[in-house]
DNA sequence: TTGTACGCGTTATCAC
DNA sequence: GTGATAACGCGTACAA
């Protein structure tokens, strides 16, 4: 605990602008200017100039930059939550971003409508130079205007239909297809579904995958199978007991992300059941404590690094000044990880 | 793939500005100034100006604002990774401090220095209005000379000692003196320490309450027991084998960081021991991998929750042009949860 | 190349 | 309360 006051609550002393670097260099703002953004200079004065920025201890002023120019370097990220996914992508992008001199502004929204449109309220007012964003389609109109307006979109993980935007997603419906023959080809035969919210695009191409693997196989879709959940952990324990206490209970399961997972093994271990004797499991999403566990979850692994690489990508092109380019969409591969989680199925189990 | 083009790259049309409001709704600039920051109008004027801003679609400017008021509503944070506890506490922290109009800007330093003084000076050139840091005794000039500009800073986990800036910390020390001291009770008599990097004040602290425990029971320090690690699951990874491989390995361990525990699980099971049978283990910080697992990890929970709180009651404080205040550092405490992964020793083992 | 002067959109300060 | 106007710090067009 110490006793000292800081000078004032938030209140600089009068920092050195350009003009009074100028004037200590004995030069002309403009051509201080000119230095800053990296242009050719003569020679003596380049060497002035850096003495006199040295002196005052100068520093742009890139909100006064950023009024002129509209360019604030700033780019915002509108998340639902800061899950595993979520974090090893935004350490990417910011790393990413950097490289380019731009910082990621973040939002964190929960799911909450009246937080969503806050948050475009604050990325409009602080004129971010672009918008990253789950698709969220309740926005949908707030997002048409801010394209209008000019500020490039890139969605990602879920899409809103029509809007112009960039997109980098994965390819849900296909790798749900590999997980669920994966159980079919241990002789799986009532294999069921814990879906993700079906308004969300990934939820629903998930869901998408696994009927279709089901349909390839002449298996019909059984309602009783298909259960929807919220993403969450509790969604998923919930949804564990519902199928586990059927009559005819599923030998495997699917399961549509990695918090709902979670919520699986946490009802599997209070009711005494054992992953894989008593049912096998795969889940989209690979993560670390899948990987640790013993035996260890047979997962769809995203490829993060690639996602936020796409959109870091996308972002920097689209911000270039030179070029103009149409819009995009990016859809990348999963991997699906087999490991412990499941085992063979047979009619005397 | 869409194939429709953006208006231009990054170019937005002319947005409405106060004075195109102002002049359509027949009245001075100084008086939509006035309505947009919630201050009182006269009735009529007010219908004018709300009319006015629905049809011209008008978008507050909040840069401009800032070039006026020197306020960006913008925190600065600066991260080392976005592993599980600093995600928790990001997420609580853009939340709280969400409620009263600021956001956080995030950058990622990877403990890169280069990265570090990139990020104070973009967070110095875009004027963010207090900045959030771990500790890196690095660029103490730097944080000096922004302290006295005036930007409040926040050091969490670190500290660096002597620099002007309010304080979060957590009870390391004593903390980790319940942990071992949990260890002796269960009469193990060769208690390791895999320490974190000792120029972090955390690390140091972490490993002083080990050698308090050990000291207050008349235990020496045998130094062969004290491994200093990096905080990262490679580094734990390696202490566990150079200290499963001494002559007489411990029986138990103290792990000062979740990262470092992953890496001592992974060898424990890459050469087929376990925990708590050949070893027992407790960890610094508590993530829901230590929960799930069986046996569950005996852990140190960080209040991550409260220390996102302190942190941003504190800024909010600091930055209310209201009041001035000394300086302050909170200390929190933290709880050691029991689990399984300890157990009993005795001699016969 | 250099110097000057203006504009960006807002807030603050005056008289009224 | 309201209206007119001067800043805020930078980029840039223009004339030199």
């Amino acid at each position: 605990m110490s006793d000292e006051d800081l000078p004032q609550n938030g209140t600089r002393r009068r920092a050195a602008t350009i003009a009074d670097v100028a004037e200590a260099a004995g030069v002309a703002i403009g051509t201080v200017s000119r230095f800053l953004n990296g242009r050719e200079i003569r020679r003596g004065n380049r060497e002035q100039i850096e003495a006199a920025i040295e002196k005052l201890s100068y520093r742009r002023n890139a909100v006064a930059a950023a009024m002129k120019t509209d360019k604030t370097h700033m780019i915002g990220l509108l998340i639902p939550t800061f899950d595993e996914f979520h974090s090893d992508m935004v350490e990417h992008l910011a790393r990413l971003l950097r490289t380019s001199g731009r910082a990621l502004v973040i939002y964190c929204h929960s799911h909450d409508a009246r937080v969503i449109n806050d948050a475009l309220d604050f990325f409009d007012a602080q004129r971010v130079d672009a918008l990253i964003m789950d698709g969220v389609a309740e926005v949908r109109a707030r997002l048409e205007q801010m394209t209008a307006d000019g500020v490039p979109i890139v969605f990602y993980n879920n899409d809103i239909p029509g809007i112009a935007a960039d997109r980098v997603m994965v390819e849900n419906s296909s790798a749900s297809y590999r997980a669920v023959s994966h159980l079919l080809d241990l002789r799986h035969e009532r294999v069921a579904i814990i879906a993700g919210a079906q308004y969300d695009s990934s939820g629903r191409q998930r869901l998408e995958g696994y009927e279709a693997a089901l349909h390839d196989r002449g298996i019909p879709i059984d309602p009783a199978y298909v259960v929807e959940g919220t993403w969450r952990p509790d969604s998923g324990y919930d949804a564990a007991r519902q199928l586990m206490q059927l009559d005819k209970p599923p030998t495997a399961v699917f399961v549509s992300n990695y918090g709902m997972t979670i919520g699986v093994l946490e009802w599997m271990r209070d009711n005494g059941l054992r992953v894989p004797d008593d049912l096998s499991l795969v889940s989209f999403d690979d993560v670390a404590l899948f990987r640790l566990r013993e035996p260890a979850i047979t997962a769809i692994s995203q490829p993060i690094a690639a996602i936020a690489e796409s959109i870091a990508t996308l972002i920097v092109s689209r911000l270039d000044p030179g070029k103009s380019r149409p819009l995009r969409s990016v859809v990348l591969k999963c991997d699906v990880i087999l490991r412990g989680s499941t085992r063979r199925w047979s009619p005397a189990d």
